[in-house]
DNA sequence: CTGAAAGCGCTTACAG
DNA sequence: CTGAAAGCGCTTACAG
């Protein structure tokens, strides 16, 4: 793609004035409906793309909104993109650099439209936070426009992308059950959706491997359909002593679903999330979970974002940053519990 | 304020040029110590401010970064204030305007510093998105920035503000509680903090006055300290048959409360919360309550935005925005129970 | 240490 | 219908 393709240039190839190809540019009286068509058609194969900047320039006003929010209202409780969002922004100022907040339609998305922001030569990168379509990326690649995946990453592993270490998280989480006694141990996610929840299965995995117990198929709980959608969760019939859920909402979930069978938790049970979000405090017992470092990610993501702005050259790949275990009342110790003798045999 | 002063007046003024006034300001080499330090106590002077544009089209780099979400992840259950940025960005986008999201840090807020998109000529005017103080927003009125309050208002009427109709919103669940049959009704909020809070008790009043019933200042039950932090409910000795919550989060801790006191819901007493946000539907069971009707609000909200930076002179005052019931399991009728007479008496 | 000139990419107002 | 000129506010590169 051209990367600077302007009115001038536009003009030079067709023999007119600049002026005239603002005008045709912007439907304006006094060009002919053949020139116009003409330069808009030559626009369009140059890859012209419209400054709003220089129109800004001439007319005083930037074009942009400032949308304020108060600090206290985007504390704890609020919703994890937002937070990643606004660890963004606090990033981007070291800079010099202001975030827009684009909502990219669904449709848009499968239309492979990029946004109006490429086109206006309002922004100069993107940070794509959360998982967009790979052939969404690869356009994005295609047209050269320097940007940052968060919190996902595609099968192209030269993209740059930053996300939680959810192989390790869980990894070490589940090594946590099993120190405390558990060796029937469940997994529920849908192992087929995402990327992230395969990889916290793949940790979940890795542990059991490590700790010579058997994979159990009936301890692989599906959770959702493949849109998405949370399905009801269908319990084996002989409850393990521990469930490792691929994020907190589905633990919420579960411990409502167990409570209403009459289990007690972590009596009966252990249950562990990840994310540690709003789900992990709203269960009762509240979950002990994983905690994503969101502002190292963001902090990580505008940084390598920045750099490559002003080196096309720069490639970092993926990168993982790690969680961080957050301890709750959702797990007990079975130790005493029949299986120590396995457990011990182990180590 | 002066709107536009530029480097260009502040060399007119001291007899030097442009050149010198911006290297002096940038702090650049090639100029004197002595000099530097006039142009700058001028700039302070005339109230300059630095217009970034102009340097990003220089420079060929907008300073903005776009960040992308895509749309699904901004569904139901995600942050209130996040919708409504979302609402705010989708609106703008039909004036041609783009939203940059900025967190206000309380520290900026209680020093009274404005937003650096103001000193930089970034943004042509600002939706305030929850309740800033007072004296913040005296300080933007004097700087004649264009702005619209959203979700909040101050004591000055004339500035401009939407808020949802949180006295008719109330008054209208109140309404629907009386024609259910309930007599005893308490209201949960603290009436000294918010204004929001404190319009939906005297929702709550004026119904309960039309209805000639008496109000029971022990049914008026605190829920937050100054600072808004939740405090434990203190519940009168007598229950009342409904419990009005100020926001559905205390409807929320309001339902686990009585249920852990072995209470049934709504078979004992009523609940009813006011949001539609989560918790409205993570409650067991889920709460009948108030939708704020956030897209209408960021439309207005835009709508008078954009009049006003055309045309400073336009005003609004407060524009209230009705919301709308939306009914779920948390409300019970009980004119079967002995309230009957008093109420046809009534009617 | 100081500044005249040119240019970033566009648009407006005017002349042909 | 078409375009030369000037300007939006700043900065860079060069000359004095």
């Amino acid at each position: 793609m051209k990367s600077n393709v302007t009115m001038r240039d536009i003009a030079v190839k067709l023999g007119v004035s600049s002026v005239t190809v603002s005008k045709a540019l912007n439907d304006k009286e006094g060009v002919s409906e053949e020139l116009k068509l003409k330069i808009k058609d030559l626009a369009e194969e140059m890859g012209y793309r419209f400054n709003v900047m220089a129109k800004s320039m001439k007319e005083g006003c930037s074009y942009n909104i400032g949308v304020i929010i108060p600090e206290r209202f985007t504390g704890e409780d609020q919703s994890f993109y937002l937070k990643f969002y606004q660890h963004i922004t606090k990033m981007l100022e070291r800079y010099n650099y202001y975030g827009i907040l684009q909502i990219l339609p669904t449709n848009d998305e499968e239309k492979l439209i990029l946004p109006r922001t490429y086109y206006e030569n309002k922004v100069d990168g993107f940070v794509i936070l959360g998982q967009v379509s790979s052939e969404y990326i690869d356009l994005l690649t295609e047209h050269e426009i320097p940007k940052v995946l968060l919190d996902f990453y595609t099968d192209h592993s030269e993209v740059d992308s930053i996300v939680t270490d959810n192989f390790y998280g869980v990894y070490e989480l589940t090594n946590y059950l099993i120190k405390n006694g558990h060796r029937e141990i469940a997994f529920i996610g849908n192992i087929h959706s995402t990327s992230s929840i395969q990889d916290r299965y793949l940790g979940y995995y890795k542990s059991l491997l490590e700790h010579k117990i058997p994979l159990n198929t009936n301890y692989i709980i599906n959770d959702r359909d493949e849109r998405g959608k949370y399905i009801d969760l269908e319990l084996p019939e002989q409850l393990p002593t521990a469930f490792v859920c691929n994020c907190d909402q589905v633990g919420f979930n579960l411990i409502n679903k167990l409570i209403s069978l009459n289990y007690s938790i972590p009596d009966d049970c252990s249950v562990v999330g990840f994310d540690n979000d709003i789900y992990s405090t709203l269960s009762n017992p509240p979950l002990t979970t994983v905690q994503v470092d969101t502002e190292e990610m963001a902090k990580v993501a505008v940084k390598f974002l920045i750099e490559k702005i002003k080196d096309k050259n720069k490639s970092y790949g993926r990168v993982l940053i790690k969680g961080k275990i957050i301890h709750r009342d959702s797990v007990k110790t079975v130790s005493k519990e029949g299986h120590v003798s396995d457990l011990s045999s182990q180590i």
